[in-house]
DNA sequence: AAAGTTGCCTGCAAGC
DNA sequence: TGCTTGCAGGCAACTT
């Protein structure tokens, strides 16, 4: 479920819950995800205080007093559920892989099928994974300016250039797409044909689609302790995401939204708005 | 039952 | 020619 405004739904989802919270029990079902799940989590969690909860890109960075930060990244099918002092907890499921208890008596759960998910300690942001990631596209180290020296030069289709976490950080398959409708850029045009003047109306596209799906996610959420990250995309009806052969939605368009595989992945484009 | 939101890694090709 | 870099594809494991 998570490109970044799913992980920033869930990560402000589980904040009411750890946010402050002293962590009181780790239970580690599974030894590995995408990586091996560190030995020692529990040892290092337990009895700590949680001081803060950030995002960078794609990965939820949940920092610990007098101990490593946690790192936790939901790959395809990763999954976060929390639950208040007051909330009865299901009996443990299917791919509930981690649990975590606070002294306060709240609940996190995570699930994940497909296990491409990551939970990991990490010291700083110099971590290798973290080190390489480009600006946060709704930070104010993104703009235009990023684009353009991020493209040039790449013959690459600008879908893959974007999907490149080094180039700019947080987007993945689906607003990929929804950014180059309304930018008007085809996914397949080559990275450095993209002109000097699309760069300002694609950076502010980007920003717009990730700012939608934030809102659209966190209001969705503003009632639950219940963290579901599927709500994020569920909530939020695509221009052209899973739309293959429906009508554009732009008025007076009229022509037939396509789909076609890009390295792999789907891409869905309007042929009369992005030529 | 084909397709799926993730990202790392490989092997090959292009470019210098 | 040999090195570096970049890119397309494969893969991980499970659900719908």
């Amino acid at each position: 479920m998570p490109e970044l405004p799913e992980v920033e739904t869930v990560m402000r989802g589980i904040a009411p819950v750890l946010d402050g919270a002293v962590i009181k029990k780790v239970e580690v079902h599974r030894d590995t995800l995408r990586w091996p799940i560190p030995a020692d989590l529990a040892a290092q969690l337990e009895g700590k205080r949680v001081s803060a909860l950030r995002r960078r890109a794609k990965y939820i960075l949940v920092d610990i007093e007098d101990a490593p930060t946690l790192l936790i990244h939901l790959g395809m099918s990763g999954r976060i559920q929390v639950y208040g002092p007051g909330q009865t907890r299901p009996e443990r499921q299917k791919h509930d892989h981690i649990l975590l208890q606070t002294e306060s008596g709240g609940t996190l759960i995570y699930n994940d099928p497909r296990r491409f998910g990551a939970w990991l300690l990490i010291d700083d942001e110099s971590h290798p994974l973290l080190a390489p990631l480009g600006p946060e596209p709704l930070g104010n180290k993104f703009d235009a300016t990023v684009l353009r020296s991020g493209l040039t030069g790449k013959r690459t289709p600008i879908k893959s250039a974007l999907l490149d976490q080094h180039l700019v950080a947080g987007l993945g398959n689906i607003y990929v797409c929804e950014a180059l409708f309304r930018a008007g850029i085809r996914p397949t045009r080559r990275a450095d044909k993209v002109k000097v003047k699309e760069m300002e109306p694609l950076a502010a596209a980007i920003r717009a689609v990730l700012r939608e799906a934030i809102a659209s996610g966190g209001s969705s959420l503003r009632d639950h302790v219940q963290v579901n990250g599927e709500l994020g995309y569920f909530q939020h009806n695509f221009d052209v995401y899973g739309r293959d052969g429906e009508v554009c939605k732009n008025t007076g368009c009229g022509q037939k939204i396509k789909r076609l595989v890009q390295s792999g992945r789907s891409s869905f484009f309007c042929p009369g708005c992005q030529p």
